[in-house]
DNA sequence: AGTAGAATGATAATAGTTATCGTGTAATAG
DNA sequence: CTATTACACGATAACTATTATCATTCTACT
């Protein structure tokens, strides 16, 4: 049976404003050089859902209620994928599965170590009085974890534009 | 063959010193109610030497020069039951595997993505100057990482005390 | 529509971590 | 200083998260 490309699960009101979603996938993918699978399609519309942090696993249950037969092992090759090509990145949270963030934009997150809810915090600049009035009412902090990321010196020439590789 | 509490590996002179470390360790445990053991010992202090972020099989391998038959099972053990006492902390990276921190005095890093080295970097209170001052010249940022970790509102109420116990 | 190359799904394999359990040891009492 | 007991250790099995393999299927392009 052949599958036709749409964002299945989406009532026709929306379809104009989906399909330019689409599209703009479609052109994402046609620069890195993908093939804009259904698999593809579904994954990337889940994971840019607004305020969301998928694990693999959870991005799996969901993509399934869509795609059936979807295999865990796309899941993770497709995110694998999408972080490579930078249209996704993950957190750096102390829980064993990773985390997905698929909101480019500089910002942060508000972690909570009891239900492991993630909040985002939008970029302040690391100005700290800007930044705790950011902090919903209630969160008590218990620490800050601030990863600065990138390629010293010493690596600086050894490898020029691989960097931007991930993991 | 019964084995004494010693710290191994540290000749005549330093003894003194060591003997106080020892005994500052000696004293965290008995406030946790641990026994202090020889393997703990020796993981502790190999975790307190300054500026290393030790992965559970790196320290294996060190510790493995002073107890040749320590198991991997017991630095992993100690290591969870130390975070779980508050004696180190977890790093938060993209890598597969714990990096641990003994230095429990805030404090971020600095990752070299490349090469996996990780930097200290002193709380800065997230004052962008002073934190851009404290950059190594030659370390080019790709992004910075901060995670809030903390208890939420939903969550205050029902796990008082117990938030303390990371992962 | 036909074709080549890439992606998928099923599953095996691997890496990192935790659990189990019999033996050994540290802390405490006598 | 020795005996006791609960806890810790070591060996290994089990488990979880992730990646690799490979035959089949699909996408992109002609």
């Amino acid at each position: 049976m052949r599958l036709n490309i749409s964002m299945s699960g989406v009532e026709g009101k929306s379809k104009g404003r989906e399909s330019k979603r689409l599209e703009q996938f479609r052109g994402r993918c046609a620069e890195a050089g993908l093939a804009c699978t259904h698999q593809r399609q579904v994954i990337y519309r889940i994971l840019t859902e607004p305020g969301q942090h998928w694990t693999p696993d959870d991005l799996y249950q969901q993509a399934r209620k869509e795609i059936s037969s979807i295999s865990l092992a796309t899941v993770y090759k497709t995110v694998k994928t999408f972080r490579e090509v930078g249209l996704v990145r993950e957190l750096n949270l102390p829980y064993s599965q990773q985390h997905l963030d698929a909101n480019l934009t500089p910002h942060h997150h508000l972690v909570c170590l009891t239900c492991r809810k993630v909040m985002d915090l939008s970029q302040a600049e690391f100005d700290p009085a800007f930044l705790k009035a950011r902090i919903p009412h209630g969160f008590q902090v218990q620490r800050y974890s601030l990863e600065v990321l990138g390629t010293c010196e010493d690596c600086a020439g050894i490898s020029g534009r691989l960097s931007n590789v991930v993991r």
